[in-house]
DNA sequence: GACCAGGATTGCT
DNA sequence: AGCAATCATGGT
């Protein structure tokens, strides 16, 4: 199954991002991404144009409802040209000339994303890729070589001296044992968020421990690919934005708020044109 | 050796 | 409501 778009797609630029997090399975040179998908099967994704010219092989897809998925995940249905059109007269206008073409790809598992997150809370990123390696390594599986972040209840059932071993923190441990027995229960149901609004999927999952602001933020990027949220307590959007705005220390929150309606819709874009700034 | 990392919670004023 | 301490560990 071949497929292109009608729009300036960075393919290659998507792969190091993936390629960033050790859990994922890219291959730069092949430009290829192996997809562990729910229904089982490993999906290969393959990029055949320039990034004026996209084009992809997708191969190994069950059905068409697979591959609408596929194409979900890597947003070829969103076109890039209309947001950077978007951002052309404001202050980040540089960025989406530098980074053109720079998609917001959505990760491949929602109890993945979130444990993830969670586990990069406060850290800096080489070690919690570490972490989050080890935990798939332990407790996900392997299949053909590609890593399969495990199922809640495996999670559930573990001792927080199970996690600690890894390195975790003992709270760190807590939240994820927590959440993941929350989701068992049913409690915490990830599957039930796309057709709700933002704020009220925001509302629901930092009732619970270990779930705040900036990690429900960032579930909605990445987990559900919305396109309007800014996660104001990130580090790394605060740094890449002094570098931006030219100042001598890192932006305030009011002033990193003002110019939200600027932004809008696209704040997550913002935002990972910013994070693109600094890597 | 201090201080900060792509934070969140808890306990204290 | 707002602030400080706490958490594990690696990098600077």
């Amino acid at each position: 199954m071949q497929i292109s778009l009608p729009f300036k797609y960075d393919f290659d630029r998507a792969l190091e991002r993936l390629a960033g997090d050790p859990v994922n399975a890219v291959d730069l040179q092949k430009r290829e991404v192996r997809i562990p998908m729910e229904e089982g099967n490993i999906v290969s994704l393959r990029g055949l144009g320039s990034t004026d010219s996209p084009s992809f092989l997708i191969d190994n897809v069950l059905d068409d409802a697979q591959l609408q998925k596929v194409k979900s995940i890597f947003h070829f249905d969103r076109r890039l040209d209309t947001i950077a059109e978007h951002f052309k007269h404001t202050d980040l206008g540089q960025l989406f000339i530098d980074h053109a073409g720079t998609p917001l790809v959505k990760s491949f598992s929602l109890y993945g994303t979130l444990m993830k997150n969670i586990i990069h809370q406060q850290l800096n990123l080489t070690f919690s890729h570490v972490l989050t390696m080890r935990f798939v390594e332990t407790f996900g599986d392997n299949q053909d070589g590609v890593w399969r972040y495990p199922n809640p209840d495996k999670i559930a059932a573990l001792e927080v001296d199970n996690l600690r071993e890894l390195q975790f923190s003992g709270r760190k441990a807590e939240y994820v044992i927590g959440l993941s027995k929350a989701i068992v229960e049913g409690e915490l149901d990830l599957t039930k968020f796309d057709h709700k609004e933002d704020e009220e999927v925001i509302c629901e999952m930092v009732a619970h421990r270990g779930v705040g602001p900036w990690t429900a933020q960032n579930f909605l990027m990445f987990g559900l690919g919305r396109p309007n949220l800014f996660p104001i307590a990130d580090i790394g959007l605060q740094n890449a934005l002094k570098q931006v705005w030219g100042l001598d220390r890192k932006p305030t929150k009011e002033e990193m708020m003002e110019r939200f309606p600027d932004w809008s819709p696209y704040l997550s874009y913002a935002a990972l044109y910013l994070w693109r700034s600094i890597e």
